[in-house]
DNA sequence: ACGGAGATCTTCT
DNA sequence: GAAGATCTCCGTT
């Protein structure tokens, strides 16, 4: 079943949790690229000063104020594109960072996409995804929770709680003030192999 | 195994 | 003009 807009439409901490085991689908020229959700970040409302949505809207961060379920896709580093899935009411620049899956299907064009580096690292971090799966600027701004935008987030396993841990969010600059640096919001699978760290 | 640096460019100060 | 929600390669241990 794919996740719809009530499904998005909550607080990003508990989308967030919630997100861990459902399935990331990519359908591209008739073939279907999936993996299963291993880790993921929150990246809450104007008062998360680790956010890009902490300064009010800007041309790159608009998407965040869009309809949950929407994609927000943006490069890093002038190399990498990043996947969030927008979430928490409109009114709110929230968004959900899948940060790492286990690949299911279109194993075979993952290889293609990732040459040089084997299996487990494929998929094992937030820019490494979007290789593997295809994704990039095309993306942004997507309906995830329509079928016909070839992107989309589905039920799968759910996974229990002893089975999930937290810790701070990667990656922040030093700029970023205590106690966003610090926090936990990034939410993971225990002992799964396709975790970033 | 671990650490440091380079790649590369958009965005915001 | 500087920093950034990263990854890979190359060096040393």
């Amino acid at each position: 079943m794919i996740l719809d807009k009530d499904f998005y439409a909550r607080n990003a901490c508990i989308v967030a949790r919630e997100l861990l085991g459902t399935r990331l689908v990519h359908q591209v020229d008739g073939a279907t690229l999936s993996g299963i959700i291993v880790e993921t970040e929150a990246y809450t409302g104007l008062d998360d000063l680790a956010s890009h949505g902490r300064a009010g809207q800007t041309s790159r961060n608009l998407p965040m104020w869009e309809e949950p379920g929407h994609a927000y896709v943006y490069l890093v580093y002038g190399m990498y594109w990043l996947l969030n899935v927008v979430c928490e009411p409109s009114d709110q620049p929230a968004a959900v960072l899948i940060r790492a899956i286990e690949p299911e299907t279109g194993l075979d064009i993952m290889q293609a996409n990732r040459p040089k580096v084997r299996q487990p690292q494929w998929t094992n971090g937030p820019a490494k995804l979007t290789l593997a799966l295809g994704i990039d600027s095309r993306h942004n701004r997507l309906n995830m929770t329509d079928p016909t935008s070839g992107l989309w987030l589905e039920t799968s396993k759910p996974i229990p709680d002893e089975q999930v841990t937290t810790g701070p969010r990667i990656g922040l600059g030093k700029q970023v003030p205590e106690p966003w640096l610090s926090i936990h919001r990034r939410w993971w699978i225990v002992d799964n192999r396709y975790v970033s760290c």
